[in-house]
DNA sequence: ATGTTGACCTAGA
DNA sequence: CTCTAGGCCAACA
């Protein structure tokens, strides 16, 4: 049985580049509310190389935190090619992902 | 089993 | 827009 932690690199390794999603997505994916469970995975960074923990932002459009610092990750999310600007994406929705879900 | 913590969310004023 | 209050869940001591 995979820990709650496990699933939520899971899904960040299935964000394409360019692309954000909200604690909330993530949790919501997961068929629970767990925003804090979701932010405490990407704490413990077990696989910071792997799972691109930076395209993990919060649903008011900020950045929220980031291992290596904020900035670190601004810099990365800009490079994806998403517009931000004192560490707030302009367009959240614009690169907001969706998860799929397990119809086809 | 209980208490505390955390890269959070939503709603109300 | 800002600030306050309540709620939510999993992992760890």
């Amino acid at each position: 049985m995979k820990t709650f932690n496990e699933l939520c690199y899971d899904l960040l390794k299935q964000i394409p580049e360019g692309k954000v999603v909200t604690y909330g997505d993530i949790a919501h994916a997961l068929n629970c509310k767990a925003y804090q469970a979701v932010g405490n995975a990407m704490a413990n960074n077990p696989n910071l190389i792997i799972v691109p923990c930076h395209r993990v932002v919060k649903s008011t459009g900020e950045i929220g935190q980031y291992a290596l610092g904020t900035a670190r990750k601004v810099e990365l999310l800009k490079s994806e090619g998403i517009e931000i600007e004192h560490l707030k994406i302009k367009n959240l929705a614009k690169f907001r992902f969706h998860f799929a879900h397990s119809c086809s």
